[in-house]
Order: structure tokens, then C-alpha cells, then sequence
DNA sequence: TATGAATGAGGTTTCATTCAT
DNA sequence: CATGAATGAAACCTCATTCAT
């Protein structure tokens, strides 16, 4: 079965990688079994080592590449066009769909890992993710409120934006009924009441 | 015998749950072991099954009890003097505390697990509870600021100040140089302008 | 089961460490398995980690203890009455027995296993106890052989009695037809006819 | 294309005898991988097969054949004009060289598998080999040394000059300092003194 | 009631071997 | 003929749980 092509591989990986994502997200990544994530991908245990060094290679490799676009806009690298609250709205749009619940999952239980071992690279890159997204709040809000802003120590409030955006993304992990979109709209009044409009 | 026998069994109860609720931020419930939990209680590990059934009980036993107070505060039952504002302030001074990041490990843990489950039981059991405490809020937010919250809808403002609770104690378990005090006190600032005041 | 005394133990220890040496000669160390050695030992695999900390601190366990008594009486330790050839002799004797087989095995596959891996630490402790013996020897010459021995580097002539003692070990353990005491007997006249008597 | 696809297979057969005699010293047989033979080999691990059986076989075929023309001198065939001296000097010599630790390990090896094995035939062509390599022995002595070794078991002498060699082999192999042809020199002048010359 | 030795199922990982390409 | 991806049977080791003491 030699010889098959880079792109057969590629999917095969990639399909290791969804059966991975699903089971870790059942189980969580402790009690998810190499064995178990194999039969979902459909193939032996063994072969997932030829992909993957070990598990928890592989789990790094499921964390969220989903919400790679939202983040790249936040991230100043585009859409330097969208406005503040055009991006925000979307961002809690993406939010409330289903299959972001199990990103969130990924997210959170990768992230309480690497707190936990003190992993101090891990949490840097998602600090320096942060650090990036709240910069791309503060460059939108500056741009677009101007000088509205003076009373507020813009960067607190970015990142309080964002601490409501992942409070978000919790508490919609938790019920069906929290409803995102609802809430940055209570947040957007707040805002254009608090910013003058 | 029977009311120090009671007192003791007790109180070793309360050392195990002490004991399993460290070990347990530290590694992961999956990850923990009974004989570390045993042995940081300093007793043996066959002991730990007198007080509880197997590991899983013992995991469901050390839910955050300790932000007891702020809970039952918001959740309508005390302090119902306290303004709004105040109790906010209070509460994200809370958060800053450092003994709260093994609260808001466990938290996200356990709910991980109920999440990834289906465990609807504990899930609801959550889920009410955030409904009390955002009860609580709109509350408070209806006595203090009355007219003024016309233009929102309040439940979903208050949920959207809980997301954001949520998510400050998210960044703040993830970065120590997370400040919760000042993001709540942009949203203070947001708020006041925005009621008018 | 607890609060097992001592001996019990150690006896338990040795009983393991028995089976371990009866299975790693039979199979080899990296054949040998963990289960076959409990079952052999008559426990359960996991008992064993009990008392050794993994497969290879078990192996290094089982090396030879039983030659000890010649070596130490080589070493200088000991027996300094008794004159080299009787103590040669009792040493090619010792080789002649069926049981030591076993430690002959155990010792090349550790030997075999240090050399391979560069594990300088362990083919040093080799070294150092090769040194001994044969810095023992080299005295008891002197002693017993005086002038006689002038023509000789008798620093090499005792490694050449040493590597021929090793030898005879190798032989005997390929072939029952192999006599270490005949072989000895030999060497002996040699000796004794160069040394002039 | 029989002749040239012959001598084309023989070559290849022999770079993974090369290969695999290199890797098994260096791991041991059972720690060594045939996908490591392979890639000291330059080929992949599935063409191995077609040379070779299994594994086991593999190593089989690794068997020293190296020190072949010693072992050829001595048994007789050939190198009739030489004296014992020359050749023990000669065969002493060669051991002292690097490139024998090689052939020691995968000699010892193997004779440990056998004998633990209780595989008689291997167990047996070592005992032939050594039987006709003292028979060599023997008859280079008797024919050299003639009446001088009446008071010998000459047999038995050749059994101990053989021990002392694989025991010069062994120590060589431990240790760098060991000097196979400075304890040569050694029993040579035992010898020379004992049989009177 | 507490202890801690023992169990044994089960997890991760390795690797000889096969076989489609 | 060669390739190297895939298989799948073990192997080592861990640890929740039990139970004799």
C-alpha cells in the first residue's frame, strides 16, 4: 500500500483528526482511548502513530483551527474595513452555532491542562493569542468612537470585551438557551448609549 | 459514642475533600490518583472509600462550595440592601483573589464532564443555579436604576454581565495579568453613562 | 492486608526476584515478560511494581549475589590465609556447578546490555570488581611466588588467569563436556612448572 | 537476466546481513527493529522479507563469519606450516583489533539464545567449532612441542588455552584497557618455561 | 475503623509482518 | 521487485478498588 499520494495521506490525517476532535470532546482527553478514537476513524491503533508521535500530540493537534477566520479579523491582519461593531456582531454570531460547542470544549479542557502543568508555553500562545485580539479591539474601538472614548481606559475595556466573549461562548457550552447573539445586543446598546452615538 | 464519632468522620470527610479538591485542580480529575489524594490527606487509600463510594463521588463532592457567600448573596436570599454596584464591585474582587483560580479549575472541569456526558441532571443543576444568581441580578439592576432601563431588555442584559463574570474569571485563571477589578470597572463606567445616572 | 511484617516482604521480594532470574535465563530480559514473571513468582503482574520500579531495575536486581563469596574472597577481603592454589582451585570448582549457569547467563546478558548501550556507570561497576579480583590475585601471587614470578608482568599474567577463569565459565555454560576443574588442573602444572616450584 | 539478477540479489542480501549485524550489536536482536535493519540498509523493511524469512532468521544469518580464516587456520586445514606460537600470537592479535567487539557481541548473543533456548543443534555447532579449533590446538602442541608436554592432558590444556581466549575475547569486549596480546605474552612464557625449551 | 498489599482490567505504545500499489 | 502504510497482537505499566489483618 506503498507509495500513496500526499494528498491521501493529508485526508487520512485530517480524518484522524475529526474522529480524534469527536471522541476527546465525548470524553474528554484523559478518558478518550487511542483504541476508541482508531474504530472511529476506521482504522488500526497502530496506524495513528504513524501520524501522530502520541496522544497528546494529537490532542494539540485538534485544538481549534474552527474560528481561525474570526480571530485572523480580530487579529488586524484583515478586514481592516469591518467595523467594530459589524465584527463583533458576527463574532457572537459564530458563537451561537452548534458545532462551535465542541471547539469550546477543546478549547477549555486544552487550556486547563496546560494551566494546570504550568505549562508556560502553552499558555503564552493563548495569552499572545488574546494579547492580539484585544489589540484589534482597541485599533476598531480608537478608529471608530475616536475620541468617545476618553473617559475609558480603552485596553480595560477590550479586555473586558473580551472576557464577555468567552464568558459567552461558556455559558452557551452550558445551555441551549443562552443566546449570544441577544446578549452582545444588550452590550451594543450599552456601548452607543455609554459612547454617544 | 456516637456524636464524636459523628464529629470525627466529619471533619476527616472535609480533610479528604480538601485534600481530592487540591489534587484534583492540580492534575485533572482523570489524572488524579486515589494514593495522592490519600496521601495529601494523610490517610491510606483504602480510608478514602469509608467516605465515599469511588473517585467519582468524591470529584461530584468537591464542587465549589466556596464562593458560597457571593452566590447566595446575588441569588436574592441576603444581602438585598446591597446595591447593585456594590455587590458587583465585591464580586469581581472576588474573583482577583488567587485561591479562586482552583474554584474556577474545578468548576470547568466538572462542567466539562457533565457537558460531555450529557449529564442533563448536573447540567441543570448549574444551569439554575446561574439562573438564581442572574435573577438576583436583574433584580437589583430593576430597584437600582428603575426607568432607566428601559430602552434593554434586562434578562438578557444579565445574562450577558454573567457571561461576562464568567469569562473574567476565564482570562484571569489563564493570565495573572488579568484584572478583573478594572475590566468591571470600564462596564461600571458603560453602565453609568448609559443609565444616565 | 495490610501491615505485613517485614520478612514477609522480603520474602516476597526474593521470591519475585527468584522468578525473575528463572525467566529472564530462560527467555532472555527483553523476552522475559512482566506477566510470566508474576505468574511465575505466583502473583499478579501489578504486585511486582511493588517492589521494583520497572522491568530493567528487576533485571538489574537478579544479578549474581551467589558468586559473591568467591568474589569477595578474592577481593582481599577475606581469606588471606589461603594460598592462591587452593583458593583457584575452590573458585574452578564453584564454575563446575550446574546452578552457576545461571548467574554465567544473567551476567553476560547485563554485561551484553551495558556494552551496548554505552552505559558506562554499569560496565565501570564491571570494571571496578574485575580490577579487585585481580589486584587479589596479584597479592597472593607475590606472596606465595616470590622471586619466582620475576620473569613475569604479573599485573597481566593475573588478568590472563582472570580472562582464562571467564573463559572456562563461557565454556562450561555451552557444553557439560566442558571440565573447569580438569582445565584449571592444567594451568596449575603450568605454573607450578614455570615457577619452578 | 538470471546471472546479473543473482549477483545483484547476493549483494543486497549481504548489505542487510551488513546492516543488521551492525544494528543487533548496537540494540541486542529482540531491541532491535527491522525497520531500523532496513534503514541502515537503505531499502525498506518490506524488501528485507524477500531475503530473508523472518527476523529470526535474519539473525542467523549474522553469525560472526568474520573471524573465519583464524578459525580455519586452526582447524587444521590450513596454515599446517605455522607454527602454535605464530598462530596464537597471530589469533591474539586479532582479538585485540575494534572491529572484533562487533562479532563477540552477536557470538555471545546468539549462544545465549541458544542455550536458553535449549536449541541443540545451534548449541551443538559451536560445541563442533570449538571441538575442532582444540583439536588444531593439540595437534599444533603435540607436533611443536612433542615430549616436553608428557606430564600435560594435553586435551585438557587445549581446553584451557581455548577458555583463556574466549575469556581475552570477553574482557576485551568490557574493557578497553584489557590487552589480549600482553596476556598472550604472558602464558606464552608460562608456557615456554614449563615444557623447558 | 484504618491500613496498605494485592488484584487485574485496561490504557498507551511498539513493531514484525503483510500486501496493495 | 520494491515500497511503506497498515495491521493487530502483545508488552509494559497504572491505578481504582478490595479485603485480610
Amino acid at each position: 500500500m506503498a507509495r500513496v499520494s500526499d494528498a491521501h495521506l493529508e485526508a487520512r490525517r485530517q480524518s484522524i483528526l475529526a474522529a480524534a476532535t469527536k471522541v476527546f470532546s465525548q470524553k474528554g482527553i484523559s478518558d478518550a482511548t487511542m483504541a476508541e478514537i482508531a474504530s472511529e476513524a476506521g482504522i488500526s491503533p497502530g496506524a495513528i502513530y504513524r501520524y501522530f508521535e502520541n496522544k497528546e500530540e494529537l490532542a494539540r493537534g485538534c485544538m481549534n483551527e474552527s474560528a481561525e477566520a474570526i480571530k485572523l479579523a480580530w487579529s488586524n491582519a484583515t478586514a481592516l474595513e469591518t467595523s467594530f461593531d459589524d465584527l463583533a456582531a458576527l463574532t457572537f454570531a459564530e458563537i451561537a452555532k452548534p458545532e462551535e460547542s465542541i471547539d469550546t470544549q477543546m478549547f477549555l479542557e486544552q487550556m486547563l491542562i496546560a494551566v494546570r502543568e504550568g505549562d508556560d508555553a502553552s499558555v503564552k500562545e493563548f495569552s499572545d493569542e488574546h494579547t492580539r485580539v484585544r489589540a484589534g479591539i482597541v485599533f476598531r474601538m480608537r478608529r471608530d468612537y475616536g475620541d468617545r472614548l476618553a473617559p475609558f481606559e480603552v485596553d480595560r475595556l477590550a479586555e473586558a470585551l473580551y472576557s464577555f466573549y468567552w464568558g459567552a461562548r461558556l455559558m452557551k457550552l452550558m445551555s441551549r438557551d443562552a443566546d449570544p447573539v441577544a446578549e452582545y445586543h444588550e452590550v451594543q446598546k450599552l456601548m452607543n448609549r455609554a459612547f454617544g452615538s
